[in-house]
DNA sequence: GTCTATATTCAGATAGAC
DNA sequence: GTCTATCTGAATATAGAC
């Protein structure tokens, strides 16, 4: 009886996923409005009314991929500026993972892209409740080296923008970056460079 | 004679750079599919049927809508980088000039930006055409300065996907800097400590 | 050039049988 | 849970009068 009715929940559990997975592929290259609940079910190989048992509405699906990405994200970003340890070790660290992040899930980071350039209409206070405070965190952190005078004394919020930037936009706008290394795709060499220019820049930007 | 249809002209100028600049808004709020016809032409005062009479088709007001973007952006990008001077002064105004296009232009940014990040279904080989050589002659710069040994030997390409990337994030995500910052609006001095932080890493980088 | 009217397609969503 | 069938609304686009 329990085993049947955890066997099914795996089931379940596993189609969500499944679909979950196709909806970031459409919604990455189509954005919301552009993207069709009937096309991301036959992608997953269910009828469009039957997808909708599962998800009540596009919205809440639209929505389910965004708190999975978030979650993935929050995943592997959370705590890194808060370790211990010399602000040069910790930059490399959130910097490697942060280009990690936009080479591993490149369609999570488009996806949430897009909800926030078009004003994050449906997802801002989701933004406002779990993304601001860690970002705050963070910053916090980097005034802290500044005031104990371990780094420079720069602006620590756009410090992190530029951070955020940067790594996202291996992500975001690696269709036009392919387009000028005349590549089809990015390659690990590229992250690699693309992880020593920023490391780079940051390092040289906190020298005392 | 010819004055009429000089004025008729204008006219139809006039109105057709209204009609563009209504449909920046709406295709950076929407996405280009979440874009209508309909919202367009009533916010600028036309029926739908009237504003299809001077563009063809939605695809149609979108590409010109892309065109108009990119005219603006070459006309103030366009041989920065080329310019004489020392690469420290050069940088400078290169990112000046990128920070003020997202501050005055940000509408324009983000059409531009969604475009790259559904992966430029429709514009990707204007981007081949119009964009690509330009970057490539950026690049180029830069890796002139560093066999001149005018700069320290940094990856050019990345380094200019940094730029791009900082700079361009100040429009882009500009919602979530404001949710970041708790503030409505971002003002003339975060802009000021955007081109500061950036300037700094930049020249930091690029110093030998 | 501007209007009324309409064709056509497609999308999200629902009802009800099995 | 899955299916067939259908409703409803919106959107692009076109035809034709004025």
């Amino acid at each position: 009886m329990a085993s049947a009715k955890l066997r099914r929940e795996m089931n379940r559990d596993r189609l969500e996923a499944d679909v979950v997975a196709e909806a970031v592929r459409v919604f990455a290259a189509n954005g919301y409005e552009g993207a069709s609940v009937a096309a991301i079910a036959e992608n997953v190989g269910l009828s469009k009314q039957n997808l909708m048992y599962y998800f009540p509405s596009k919205q809440a699906l639209y929505q389910r991929v965004l708190d999975d990405v978030l979650d993935e994200w929050l995943a592997r970003m959370a705590n890194i500026a808060e370790q211990d340890g010399e602000p040069a070790d910790v930059l490399r660290a959130y910097i490697r993972a942060k280009l990690a992040f936009s080479r591993e899930h490149p369609l999570a980071s488009r996806v949430y892209a897009m909800e926030v350039i078009s004003g994050a209409p449906v997802y801002g206070e989701k933004i406002r409740e779990r993304v601001v405070p860690l970002v705050r965190k963070d910053i916090d952190v980097f005034k802290r080296w500044i005031a104990e005078g371990r780094i420079a004394p720069v602006n620590a919020t756009h410090l992190l923008f530029a951070i955020w930037a940067m790594t996202q936009s291996y992500a975001d706008f690696s269709t036009q970056m392919k387009l000028v290394l005349g590549r089809g795709e990015l390659a690990a060499q590229d992250f690699h460079e693309a992880e020593d220019t920023i490391t780079r820049m940051v390092l040289a930007a906190i020298q005392r």
